[in-house]
RNA sequence: GCUGGUGUGGCUCAAUGGCAGAGCAGCACAUUCGUAACGUGCAGGUUGGAGGUUCGAUUCCUCUCACCAGCUCCA
């Protein structure tokens, strides 16, 4: 047999290593118990899985001997074997397996469907396939984790054990993996915000997060960046407030939509909802006068902090939290300038992701069940989203059924430096919120219109973006957000007054300067510091205060040795402007 | 919310059905030092919370809260 050389590269040759695997470890898993009810077993984008259902409930423990039992399977070199049946063989065949979920799997598939299965050695498995030749041409494998996974993702169905694994061509490549997985784990927001001390969750407030004096500077830096490139393109700026009668909610539709996310109070005996999305506020602002076509386009941002009634399973550090804030606007236009706004969205939002290098990719979510509006309306929304791409020449993939309840969105997903994807801009079109608002402007020809609005948000929740960013820099911001920017370290105690006018000549530049004067021996101070990583380090000793200078240390470039005082100033001030990473 | 796991000083982690311990951080003293941890001492705890079993519970049981992983959901 002439081997076939696997290129991992290919998608589908990936997919396929991937498959047979998860195949391995359902062969071993019924080796070892053969009573497990098998139900699905893919490939998926980081390794593969297999939810079973068993009594026995399957530890971390028990994961070195089906790995064993998986060595066996692979060096026993089961070619793969594929063969069809007839609906109805499939049927009892699957069901003389005493494999209900099969099963149910067979039924649901069309009347005349021909059924594939995969047969390796002593194991057999209903599957569409592709797979590998053989068994043994998987080379190195690993059972990651357990967890519990609901029958078909429904959690009224029964919840089944799901097992998770990962394969690679060589056993270098599976390292470079776990290593990756390590790297993840390091910078973990959640733990770097500790170290850092940027925010703070406690106990008596889930998913409300504390932001400490470190944690504020980047976000105000933020919210600063965010201002000034809004003013450039002609937005204003609102802010709406964070509790509004109830009566608002309903009318907005969010009540029948949203209710079980939403936080209710009472005031006076009067009903109230805490907001969990901005634009029932931002209606109110537009209906407080009369608009002409004139007028338009209007672009009003608003940083306005939403609260959600979140899982609390779902939450997650600053990524999943249950307030944060959206860094809102609401777009109202003529329909013949729904395109331009739309593209002049997208520039900004790929400007603004550039500016802290972050790759990204689009998705068109399109009308989901249980949504407002005509068909003729999503039609028109969703094709104005897809013109707009095309205009500018932007890849998107699309995302049936995933729009909001009132309208089509583009979502923009971040990939951070370590490949991971979240969701954070997204623009979309809204046809529901300017009737239900009975929102009008007057026409060039004297009559009552109804306009359009664009709804969008870039960072889309500060919170979370302050996460990414995070982990993307390993908490090594760039200068213009960094907490501390300069940290001045003494040698020893006799140079702490030079140091003072170092640090104030630094402040006076408005640069985050602070000196460590402790009486502590330099080396302590250094890894102090970089354990805080601050971005610059000026050591100060005797050599320095005599010339006037100071010996730097740049966090992102090493030792920069010594340096005058006007040197290091002009160095960092430029280094702020660029807003570079 | 569901399944499983975890919860011990500010942080990282030990220990045991029988007096709860270490390192780091903090404070005091000493030291005045040149690129990742100087030394000595002191202080710090109702072992997440509430019940229960027991002569005795941090340990065993029940409930509850939070966190972690996954599912579901989403900015």
């Amino acid at each position: 047999m002439i081997k076939e050389k696997l290129n991992f590269e290919d998608e589908q040759t990936k997919l396929k290593y991937r498959h047979t695997s998860s195949h391995v470890m359902a062969q071993a898993i019924k080796h070892i118990w053969p009573e497990a009810k098998l139900a699905i077993g893919p490939a998926i984008e980081n390794g593969f899985y297999y939810d079973i259902d068993l009594d026995y409930h399957i530890t971390e423990e028990d994961f070195p001997k089906i790995q064993k039992e998986m060595k066996k399977i692979i060096s026993a070199a089961y070619p793969l074997e594929c063969f069809t049946l007839e609906r109805d063989e499939a049927l009892s065949y699957m069901e003389e397996e005493n494999e209900p979920y099969k099963v149910e799997l067979i039924k649901d598939l069309p009347e005349d469907a021909v059924i594939s299965f995969y047969r390796q050695g002593d194991f057999t498995d209903l599957c569409a396939g592709p797979h590998l030749d053989n068994t043994n041409q998987i080379k190195a494998i690993k059972i990651m984790s357990v967890a519990g996974a609901y029958w078909r993702g429904n959690e009224k169905n029964k919840m089944l054990q799901r097992l998770y694994g990962i394969s690679f061509p060589t056993v270098e490549e599976l390292d470079d993996y776990l290593e990756k997985l390590e790297e993840a784990k390091r910078r973990d927001h959640r733990k770097i915000g500790k170290e850092m001390d940027l925010f703070l969750i406690r106990e008596e407030g889930p998913g409300f997060p504390f932001f400490m004096p470190k944690g504020m500077i980047i976000r105000n830096h933020l919210e600063e960046f965010w201002r000034k490139e809004h003013e450039k393109r002609g937005y204003s700026e609102i802010k709406t407030p964070l509790i509004l009668s109830e009566e608002l909610w309903k009318t907005s539709g969010h009540y029948e939509h949203y209710k079980d996310n939403m936080y209710f109070t009472k005031i006076d005996d009067m009903d109230y909802a805490v907001k969990p999305m901005n634009c029932p506020g931002a209606m109110l602002t537009y209906k407080r006068k009369l608009y002409s076509y004139r007028d338009f386009p209007m672009r009003i941002g608003e940083l306005g902090q939403v609260h959600r009634h979140e899982l609390s399973g779902a939450l997650h550090g600053l990524m999943r939290v249950r307030t944060f804030t959206q860094d809102d606007a609401h777009i109202f236009c003529l329909p013949e300038q729904m395109r331009e706004e739309i593209l002049g969205v997208y520039n900004f939002i790929d400007y603004v992701y550039k500016v802290f290098g972050f790759k990204y990719h689009i998705e068109l979510s399109t009308r989901p069940e249980n949504s407002m509006g005509s068909e003729a309306e999503w039609d028109m929304a969703e094709n104005a989203l897809k013109d707009a791409m095309e205009s500018a020449g932007a890849d998107y993939v699309i995302n049936e059924g995933d729009g909001a309840f009132y309208g089509p969105k583009l979502d923009f997903h971040l990939e951070d430096s370590i490949g991971r994807t979240w969701q954070c801009g997204t623009i979309q079109l809204d046809f529901q919120m300017p009737q239900r608002f009975d929102l009008t402007y007057t026409g060039m020809d004297g009559e009552k219109h109804r306009p359009i609005m664009i709804h969008r948000v870039i960072f889309g929740s500060i919170e979370r973006f302050i996460g990414i960013l995070t982990e993307h820099t390993a908490g090594k911001f760039p200068l213009w957000l960094a907490p501390v920017q300069v940290r001045l370290l003494t040698v020893t105690e006799k140079f702490n007054d030079y140091a003072k006018t170092v640090e104030a000549s630094l402040k006076e530049q408005g640069i985050r300067a602070e000196s460590d004067l402790r009486n502590e021996k330099i080396g302590y101070k250094l890894r102090e510091a970089r354990n805080e990583r601050v971005n610059y380090l000026g050591v100060i000793g005797e050599r320095e205060t005599d010339n006037k200078t100071l010996t730097v240390r740049s966090s992102k470039e090493g030792e920069l040795g010594e340096m005058s005082l006007e040197d290091f100033r002009d160095r960092l001030l430029n280094e702020i402007v660029k807003k570079e990473l």
